[in-house]
DNA sequence: CGGGCACTCTTGACTCGTTCCAGAGAACCG
DNA sequence: CGGTTCTCTGGAACGAGTCAAGAGTGCCCG
């Protein structure tokens, strides 16, 4: 991220820098998924709707592939979770996924630049990109499950 | 794994330790995960019918579910696609997925025992796994891949 | 500044993996 | 071998996401 919520202006030139019409339902989708990190596609249609009105939930879906296949949002998808999206690009970090509530966190990656990327043997694989998910509890979440054992001891 | 393709004794075996009951879906199931690393529901389905005669998708599901809940095979589910199932288990491994087919390699891990479980900066998670995914093209894609971009160019 | 092309949004139906439910059937304890 | 409890069958349902056709609109160019 380079600071804090970009402007109305700002979003609009990542949009023309990417080769994108700009339209309102791509304002705010992009907006949408700044200010709401993580958010999954219901979440983000939400979102929208409440900004500018009645917007079709196609419209949302189709603005988040063109958003994703410009590089200028991230789609994410933990194992059992429905897709979510976020605006930080470009720097491969990872996530911590909370398997009680499914909150997700940014993580940094420990290993600088292209990290995991030497796997012991890859198969012939030609490989681009390592993707880290870190498995545990969210510290909302860690009281709950430890009052969930207590009762069943 | 220990070794090749476990008997039908041993498959018995394996579900009278967890506590479940032998049935015969449940010993088709658990054979052809052991004899299809990586597939799918559908595969899965099919190979047991194959085997059976006929038996209801919803028993196939309910098979998995059961053995992946006592750890007999373990579900994997990379971004975009359905869920998989493999039999090795207990040795915290990876995978590498090709962006053209899908096709999963496994792929040990590079540094032993609890594995990159020490992130930057954990945000208070108690984490339990650390999940690698290696995306990339596999051996068989990767020509295909060459010939669609100099067909771009 | 206005016409026109190509792209984008709306509407509504549809796919497909997976789950829910109720009842018949089978494993296993005693 | 009987009873209990778990498992399987069959069919309906669900939900995230996609497809398709036509109305609407951004933006290039004259």
């Amino acid at each position: 991220m380079l600071g804090g919520m970009p402007t109305t202006t700002e979003l609009e030139q990542m949009l023309r820098d990417a080769d994108l019409r700009v339209t309102r339902p791509r304002l705010a989708v992009l907006s949408a998924v700044h200010r709401h990190p993580h958010a999954d596609t219901d979440s983000l249609i939400r979102a929208v709707r409440a900004q500018l009105g009645d917007v079709s939930h196609q419209a949302v879906y189709d603005v988040l592939r063109a958003l994703t296949a410009v590089g200028l949002v991230r789609r994410i998808q933990p194992a059992e979770s429905v897709a979510r999206y976020e605006s930080r690009v470009g720097d491969n970090h990872h996530h911590a996924v909370c398997r009680s509530c499914g909150a997700i966190a940014d993580v940094d990656c420990a290993v600088h630049a292209v990290p995991c990327l030497t796997p012991s043997d890859d198969h012939g694989f030609v490989l681009d990109e390592a993707e880290v998910i870190y498995w545990g509890l969210c510290p909302e979440c860690q009281p709950a499950q430890r009052m969930e054992m207590d009762r069943r001891v």
